[in-house]
DNA sequence: TTACAAGTTTGTAATGATTACAATTATATG
DNA sequence: CATATAATTGTAATCATTACAAACTTGTAA
């Protein structure tokens, strides 16, 4: 089952400092391929089916990895579910609170810094948002 | 023990519907005298001594309270600890990496909006930084 | 090819925070 | 006081995550 795609994750693991096993690979392109900020369990029940023998604490493991090496970035914005990123650059997210898709947004954070963090040393800034998104709204005016 | 303090806490939660029971009026000072964005734990232990028949559950059922009717806002930082916020404006949170305190800071949200949630209901904005604080720098710089 | 070492994956058990729930206790009102 | 209503409590259940040891893979060298 050797592609193209296949060969670029394997390279781009490998480039990471990530061995390319067989897990790794099918998760890291599951990840590449489907930018809806998964769950463990739906990463899980997205291979299981191609990776019979998968099992949950490789998904942990495999995405502790991911972060780790700054493959990955963890979305907390429900304390009850733990997401992962695949875009690890600096950007919005926006729950919607009736279908519960998280969406991206763009966000220039550089110029609102404020005179309270003088002399903290920013690592991450990380920017959410709640509502209603377009699909909800427009679904719930026109019953 | 009634004093001033406990008059006003009492009608401010008689103001928002919610029975003044000593539990709420207690948890509701210990929240307006920390702003330390405590755990459901902490708040348990401050208050143990104070109320030897408080049980954590108590503690859950009275932030859920506070939540629903806007007089605490949850803070989700890390997945793995719920915190809740006494104050309710919108305002950062930077959490330090070194000793694990959250500041507040002050940040005004309103000029970022971005085209990519045109006709999206937002109805919470949060915002977090993270990495080390003041103190922790400096600590570490003098060693 | 075979043997071995190192790393990966797996299943199961342990942990720990949160929730469910029924019994007990407190509070307010007549 | 008597009663109804609401709040509190302790215990058990739930569920995501982590710990861990056994089994399996992979790469390398004899
Ligand atoms: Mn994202
Ligand atoms: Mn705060
Ligand atoms: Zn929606
Ligand atoms: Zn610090």
């Amino acid at each position: 089952m050797l592609n193209i795609n296949n060969i670029i994750s394997k390279d781009y693991l490998s480039s990471k400092n990530i061995k390319p096993s067989f897990a790794r690979i099918k998760i890291f392109e599951y990840l590449s391929n489907n930018h809806i900020h998964p769950t463990i369990d739906e990463i899980y029940h997205a291979l299981i089916d191609e990776i019979p023998t998968l099992s949950k604490t490789t998904v942990y493991n495999t995405m502790k990895i991911f972060i780790d090496n700054k493959l990955v970035k963890l979305v907390s914005i429900e304390d009850t579910e733990t997401r992962y990123d695949i875009n690890v650059q600096i950007h919005g997210h926006f729950k919607c609170e009736s279908c519960g898709k998280i969406y991206d947004f763009n966000v220039d954070l550089h110029n609102l810094l404020t005179d309270d963090l003088n002399g903290y040393n920013i690592h991450e800034k990380n920017i959410y948002f709640k509502g209603i998104c377009n699909t909800c709204s427009n679904n719930s005016n026109t019953n």
